[in-house]
DNA sequence: ATGCCGCGCTATGCGCGA
């Protein structure tokens, strides 16, 4: 089974990138993130040839937005994250499929809105971890995919890239990542000793591979039993207009 | 220490992204 991500930074415009990357990958599951469309924008119509079936959260004002492609049949158990009921940003869609509970999601960046905003990203994390907390206690597999929007050590981000206080290396935010894995959830790369990059800023940081890693594959002991690769496909990057971020991918033995 | 890109928007500069 393989399960994937990709922020593609507008779904109107990376259309044709999206379909590139079902071409080559065939993801089972596919999250998406930064639809930047409202619900009714996204291209159902101009997808439903690929003969997956999907769920889009869009946004007013162009903003955030997640989605998800499945070939496998699947139920929407949750459209937000459980804990604040005043947030109604569209970051993060789970489902059920085949047996086990998969998030797509659209981690808060916390560099802009000054302190309320990274004090957002840290609550956004402590969510969840809750969310994640409640999964794990009864047992159900699951899997968290998605911009996480944090780079967890130094081996993720090229030196020099970011300053040690930027929101995506805080030592805050690395702490609850950490508390994420403590939870019990494995990062996949990292299980496999590999630490690609998975956004470049436009311009020559692609080129000069001056990247981050921050789009990530979370498990669940059981389906962490079962993890046999990982990948990061680079052409999609590499492309004309193409999303800052590139897809990644999980493959699980069946 | 940063947006020189790229995207969306009741636009024609601004906010935001990372």
């Amino acid at each position: 089974m393989r399960l994937a991500s990709f922020n593609v930074n507008s779904i109107r415009v990376r259309l044709p990138h999206l379909r590139r990357f079902l071409a080559r990958h065939a993801p089972d599951v596919l999250f998406l993130q930064e639809l930047k469309c409202r619900t009714e924008q996204f291209p159902t119509a101009d997808l439903a040839e690929t003969g997956y079936a999907m769920h889009a959260l869009g946004q007013a004002g162009g903003r955030n937005g997640v989605a998800v492609l499945s070939r496998l049949p699947f139920a929407v158990t949750a459209e937000a994250l459980p804990g604040d009921p005043a947030d109604e940003e569209a970051r993060y869609l789970e489902i059920e499929a085949a047996g086990i509970r998969m998030a797509g999601i659209y981690l808060p960046n916390g560099n802009s809105g000054g302190a309320a905003g990274f004090a957002f990203k840290l609550r956004w994390m402590e969510r969840l971890l809750a969310q994640t907390r409640a999964h794990l206690d009864a047992f159900r597999p699951f899997a968290i995919l998605g911009d996480f929007n944090v780079c967890p050590t130094d081996a993720d981000l090229a030196p020099g890239l970011l300053a040690p206080t930027d929101a995506l290396v805080h030592p805050e935010v690395r702490s609850r990542f950490r508390a994420l894995l403590w939870s019990g959830m494995t990062d996949a790369a990292a299980a496999l000793g590999q630490h690609p990059f998975t956004y470049w800023d436009y311009g020559p940081a692609f080129e000069a591979n001056r990247g981050l890693r921050i789009d990530h594959a979370l498990l669940s002991p059981e389906l962490a039993e079962r993890l046999q690769g990982f990948g990061v496909d680079l052409l999609a990057r590499a492309e004309e207009q193409p999303s800052d971020h590139a897809p990644i991918w999980v493959d699980l033995a069946d």
